[in-house]
DNA sequence: TTCCCGATATATCGAACCGATATATAAACG
DNA sequence: CGTTTATATATCGGTTCGATATATCGGGAA
């Protein structure tokens, strides 16, 4: 079989210990792992299928009244497929922020306006760091620790991201007060 | 006119100050945006035909011996096209973590291996950051501060994420003695 | 009780994007 | 002189994103 793309295995994760059907493992993926790992639909009901003629899931029907819905559970192979992949180390790492971007050309602004794009910055990492307390606070007990591990890593990022921003702010417009002065 | 991608504007601002050509913006983003923009060169061919076209900037032949060469510069109206762009409010936010997926579901796997992924990623983040330490020491004294100011964003980001992973290794260390002893 | 809205459920499509590769010529180097 | 590396442009398959289409269900308002 060749290697499967890691958005196979947020499904094989989230299958792992209930079944679940596509619109459920969207919306799982919607409040945990977006803000590091997103998937659309385009990609969870093809991928399914795939999953699911390698043998690693299998599906089984599961209708609310009158609808369609099928549901997907993990299979043994599915598992040790699973784990294997958490034994290599990993090599995915990817951002993209229209933020740094516009900073690292700012010099084609006035000063004062530079300063603009480290505060919408700033109160984006902050309503960010909101919506991660939110789903925080939620969240009761849970044996398993590891998503209250990462969950607490994005406040972490999300707050240090916003006081980067007011520090860089500040000392903009610090050079900026000495460059009038000088 | 619809309106353009980042990609877009990471190409008006590189030609910006001097005429570059294709493979020198493509060396250029390799150096400095790719670690929150990157673009290809199936990106970047096909837009500065297409920024041509829509006389944001204009080429000019400047072969180096027999070899052709297309160098693109910016026009008034691409500058003010950045310019309007920068103004705006940054809105692409996005990052692909595998490390932190593979975090996400470790529960799967037994404690001691959990903590090999935190290892993995801590080393994948200061290599990076000895890369950006590598590009920081080539620049010399420039007018432009906002290059540097987001390198050394970079710089402290890694260094905040290496060091988060070294704690999140010492307490899932700590929770597994408690539970071996208690 | 009927109607409408939002949630559930699945599927698809175009655009963007990535990474690899093909094809040249130029310069560098032993 | 031959080989490697850098410059330069172009393309192609596969993945992913975001939006949207379709349809049914449940709940609340008129």
């Amino acid at each position: 079989m060749e290697q499967l793309s890691p958005t196979a295995y947020v499904i094989l994760g989230f299958v792992r210990n209930e079944p679940r059907s596509g619109y459920e493992i969207k919306a799982l993926v919607d409040n945990s792992t977006r803000f590091f790992w997103a998937a659309s639909y385009g990609q969870i009901y093809p991928e399914l299928k795939r999953l699911s003629e390698a043998g690693l899931i299998v599906g089984s029907d599961s209708p609310t009244g009158g609808r369609k819905r099928t549901v997907y559970e993990i299979t043994a192979d599915g598992e040790a497929e699973l784990r294997a992949w958490l034994r290599q180390a990993p090599e995915t790492f990817e951002m993209r922020d229209e933020g740094l971007l516009k900073l690292f050309f700012a010099d084609a602004l006035p000063r004062e306006e530079a300063v603009e794009i480290l505060r919408s910055m700033r109160a984006k990492r902050l309503a960010v760091h909101q919506q991660l307390q939110a789903i925080e606070e939620l969240k009761g007990e849970i044996e398993d620790p590891f998503p209250m591990i990462v969950l607490q890593g994005g406040l972490e990022f999300t707050r240090w991201f916003a006081d980067w921003c007011e520090r860089m702010e500040a000392r903009l417009l610090d050079t900026a007060h000495e460059e009038r002065s000088g």
